[in-house]
Order: structure tokens, then sequence, then C-alpha cells
DNA sequence: AAAGCGGGCTGCCA
DNA sequence: CCCGCTTT
């Protein structure tokens, strides 16, 4: 089956045997503002440096943002900017107020629109331009495959925003040059040549990882990488393998379950920690919850960082018995709010562990996320905290599609069900998303279209009606084919009308539920593929291209029998 | 520290 | 696109 997934197994570490690519693409060099598009400083025009304008710039186009009025954006940003002016301007430039960016803002919004404004022609111009580039820099020989590469452009240069309340926030991230950058392909490969006057920082021939250039970042010191696309091979084949763990997490669940909830009972406040802890990555769906180094990030938590602030314990609330009220910040600085109901050893625990503590407290004080993954791992080969995440979001979509889908259904029905299903792992895992701007417009379109399709159920019962009684009358052949034909035309017009509602109930449902993460990154496409096929439901309508094209191994492999 | 997977949002396109 | 997090 599926040669191209199953081919020859590599050695021990060893991610390839050829890599051969071009290396980043740079993005273009700093373009200097036209003369007349001035910055002022204190009301006078002050001509800058080139260095120092185009860091003005990153500002000025940021205008229109709300956080560029943050202090400690406009701290960060103002430090970094200074750093980069010639002695003269920084005599002159000490007070960001005085600081007059917004003729060099009007000149990018101007310039914005003007794109927007281009002839038909200028545009295609503009898009074969970009796919030059695609086709040059956008593609490695993997293995002797062409494989996509994911990004394979340097990040621009500009401020440092980050999600939430940042420290960082206004810092300037500085532009990639050649000599920041390592190269990683194979020796016997065409190495790719730096841009011209330049050097590769390094080049070296590492088969054990599987990137193809690497930087250091400047905001948080940590390295980017150029890596492959996922619908390479290599990415396809850790995707299948990802799933895989989490299947065999499915055989020893229950052992797992059983032997966590003895363990709220340990003489050892450990073990009762990292079983407490567990249940809620468990049944919650959390995250592991890594200790962060304070004043470099935003102030988020997973399970293992929770802090006594971040819960609320209530014996009795809305009728249910031990209620743990979650309210903290977590990945992205996405707000997690629950009320859920515990086990009673549980929440005994909880109060056990609270106690004589201040709100800023660890609640797990004797348990980070490498001690209880080095237990998961002694449960299961492979078995890590985030395994969890997908197998408990695999099997929901699996359980509820089984639950919700009705063979009878139409095949919009049953995009509603799937959808539902999604859903259900959406909310589990907590990916939300803010409405959509053009939500209420669009819902109303929508509103419109029913409307009008109502209307056209309701004419096509009055002409049925008509149709009926000239038959009573005229009993001839010809009536009776109107009589057909007109029943043919309703029961569409009605099916039309379905169809509408249901995306209408869809639409309302999906408002703040983002589906995209949990169908691309924890939902075992096997499941997806084997429902579509079972169903009569074309793949089509649940992955678009791209989805198609990273669960290539997916479709390649599952029937309408997998079972995760 | 290094490697690589997971996350929400924006603009563009079909 | 540009970041944030987990795992080792």
């Amino acid at each position: 089956m599926c040669s191209r997934w199953e081919e020859e197994k590599k050695e021990d570490g060893v991610k390839w045997t050829q890599l051969e690519h071009r290396g980043p693409y740079f993005v273009p060099l700093y373009e200097p503002l036209p003369d007349d598009v001035q910055f002022y400083y204190d009301g006078k025009p002050l001509k800058l440096s080139l260095a120092t304008e185009e860091i003005a710039t990153f500002y000025a186009k940021m205008l229109d943002h709300e956080y560029t009025t943050k202090e400690i954006f406009q701290n960060n940003f103002f430090n970094d900017w200074r750093k980069e002016m010639t002695s003269k301007e920084q005599k002159i430039i000490k007070d960001l107020d005085k600081c007059d960016f917004r003729e060099i803002h009007k000149y990018f919004v101007d310039k914005s629109e003007a794109r927007k404004a281009l002839s038909k022609e200028e545009k295609q111009k503009l898009k074969e331009e970009a796919d030059k580039i695609q086709e040059e820099y956008g593609y490695c020989i993997l293995d002797g495959h062409r494989e996509k590469i994911g990004n394979f452009k340097t990040e621009p240069p500009g401020l440092f925003r980050g999600r939430g309340d940042h420290p960082k926030m206004g810092m300037l991230k500085k532009r990639i040059m050649p000599e920041d950058v390592v190269i990683n392909c194979s020796k016997d490969s065409k190495i790719p040549e730096p841009p011209e006057g330049h050097k590769w920082k390094e080049v070296r021939f590492d088969n054990t990882v599987t990137w193809l250039a690497s930087w250091t970042e400047n905001i948080q010191n940590t390295l980017k990488y150029i890596m492959l696309n996922p619908s390479s091979k290599l990415k396809g084949e850790k995707d299948w393998q990802k799933y895989e763990v989490a299947r065999r997490l499915k055989d020893v669940v229950h052992k797992i379950r059983a032997q966590y909830r003895a363990d709220w009972k340990s003489k050892e406040m450990k073990k009762r920690q990292r079983a407490v802890a567990l249940y809620f990555i468990d049944k919650l769906a959390l995250r592991a919850g890594n200790e962060k180094e304070e004043g470099e990030t935003a102030d988020t938590v997973g399970c293992c960082s929770l802090r006594v602030e971040h819960i609320k314990l209530h014996p009795r609330l809305d009728g249910q018995e031990h209620v743990v009220e979650f309210d903290f910040l977590g990945k992205d600085s996405i707000r997690y709010y629950n009320k859920v109901s515990v086990e009673k050893l549980v929440f005994k625990n909880l109060q056990l562990f609270m106690k004589n503590k201040d709100p800023a407290d660890d609640l797990f004080d004797r348990l980070n996320t490498s001690i209880l993954n080095r237990h998961l791992q002694s449960l299961m080969d492979g078995l890590s905290a985030k395994v969890f995440r997908t197998y408990n979001a695999s099997i929901t979509l699996q359980e509820q599609l089984k639950a919700l889908t009705n063979s009878e259904d139409s095949v919009a029905g049953k995009l509603l069900s799937y959808n539902r299903a999604n859903r259900a792992v959406a909310i589990l895992c907590n990916h939300q998303r803010s409405t959509p701007k053009t939500f209420e417009k669009s819902m109303q379109n929508l509103q419109t279209k029913i409307d009008a399709k109502k209307q056209q159920v309701e004419e096509g019962q009055q002409e049925l009606k008509k149709a009926e009684d000239e038959f009573e009358d005229t009993k001839d052949a010809k009536a009776e084919a109107n009589v057909e034909k007109k029943k043919k035309l309703l029961k569409r017009l009605e099916e039309q009308l379905a169809k509408l509602n249901v995306q209408a109930t869809d639409k309302e449902e999906n408002k703040q539920i983002a589906l995209g993460t949990s169908k691309l990154n924890y939902l075992d496409p096997r499941i997806t593929i084997a429902w579509c096929k079972k169903f009569g439901v074309p793949i089509e309508k649940i992955y678009n291209k791209t989805q198609r094209e990273k669960f290539a191994w997916a479709i390649d492999m599952a029937d309408e029998d997998f079972e995760f």
C-alpha cells in the first residue's frame, strides 16, 4: 500500500540522505522615502539618516494600531530606535512625543491604496514575479523528490508585537543578513550561493535535522528555521507518527486513568499533584505548562504552571458539586474560562494544595513539565502531555461523528454534523476566535437569501395547488405532467431553503469558535476521510486544496473502515 | 539550547 | 505571517 509513505527506513535519527536548495530568499532592502515625505521633530521637518528613517517607517506604519499608544511599546521602540541613530540624531531626538510620523503614515496608506487600485495587468505582472521567486526559492530536492518549502523568505525587519501583554512589544526586529544565516544541505549538493558580496554565517551538512537554514532572532534570542511545507513527505510522516502515538495511548488510557485516580490518595504530595495535574490535562485538554523566564514573555500559563489565583473552588455552584472555576491566560494569551465539576478527591486535593499559599504561588509546587513527562514516558513509549490533547481531540471527533451523523441527511446536513463534531473538539481545546468583523453583515445577507427562498417556496406551493386544481378539472395528461413538474420544483426549492437554514445555524454556532487549528493539528485525518467515504461526502467539502496536500498520506491510506 | 509543532489573524484569490 | 509553546 501507499508506496510514497513507506519507503525504506533510515538509520535512527537520520532524516534525509540528499538535501539541495537555494537558501532563503532575502526580503528587498529598504527603499528611502521620497523627498516630499517628511518626518517632523518638535514641529520642524528633520531629514533622517537611512537607518533611522527605516525604523521610523516601522512605527509610522503602525500608527493606526492601539498598541502604539501603550507605554511599554513606546518605550521599547524609542530605546531601540535611539540605539540606531547617528550621534547627531541622538542629540536632537530625545522625546517620542515630539516625533510626528503622520506624513510618513499617510504615505504608506496611500501606497497600499494605490497597490489595490492597480490594473488587472499590473497585478498579473506582480503575481508572475512572485511566482518566479516561489519557483526558484520555494522548492528543494529531498531524497530525489522535489518538495515545497514552508517559509523560504526571511522575515522582514519591523517592530515586534508579541501576543497579549508582552514586555518586549515595540522592540526592533532586525533585518536578517546572509551573515546571520546557517545553511544546512547535503555535502555533494549544489551549495546555495549567498547574495552578491555576502557570505553565509556557516554551511553545515547535518542530516539528523530537517531544517534548510536557520538564524537567531534578536528579540528573544531564539532560533528560527526554514523548514518544509506540510505537504512534504518528511512532515507527512511525522504527522502520521503523531497520530499513531495517540492511537497507542487509546490502548492504555484506561490503565493510566485508573492509576492517576489511585494516586489522588497517595501519601506523597508530589504524586498527588502529578495525578491531579494529569487529570486536568486528560479531562480538560490543558497544555503542559512549562515555566517561563519572568519578564521575557507575556504572563501565560498551562497546567503545571497554574497559580493559586487561577482557580476558585466552589463546594456547590449552580446545582453542581465540587466545582472548579478556571480563569487564566493560556497560549497566545487566549483566556481559558471554565467551570468544571470534578471528583470529590480532586476537590479535596486542590484545597490541600492551596492551603497557606498566596494567590501568586504555584498550585502544583512539587511538579513541573519535565517531572510529568518523565512519568508519562515511563507509562508508555513516546507518551508526553501533548499526546493527551491529540488523543482526546481525535477520539472526540470520532465519537461525535458517530453520534451526530444521519445517513439519511443531505450532504449539507451531514456537513453540519461534521462541523458540530469539529466544534466539540475546538471547544475542548479552547480554540477561540474573535467574532469576524463582517459577521453581522454576512449573517444578514444570508437571512435575506433565506427570506427570498421562503418566498419562492410559498409561490411554488401556490403553483402546485393551481396545477393540481387544473388536473382535477381537466384530468388530461398534460395537466398531470404539469403537477409532477411543479412538485419537483417545490421539492428543489425546499431543499435549497433547508440548506440555507443549515448554513445559518452553522455560522451562528461558529461565531467565536476557530475550527482550523484542531482540523489541521489535532484530528487524525483518517477519521474524516473514512467518514467521507462512508457517507458519500466529497473530501473537498471538508478539506481545501492546501489541507488535501497536507493530508495526502491519509487520503492515500484510509478506507471507510478506519477506526482511530 | 535546539528542534519542531501549534495558534490566531490578515489580505488575497478563486 | 509571525509568533508561542512543548519536547528532548
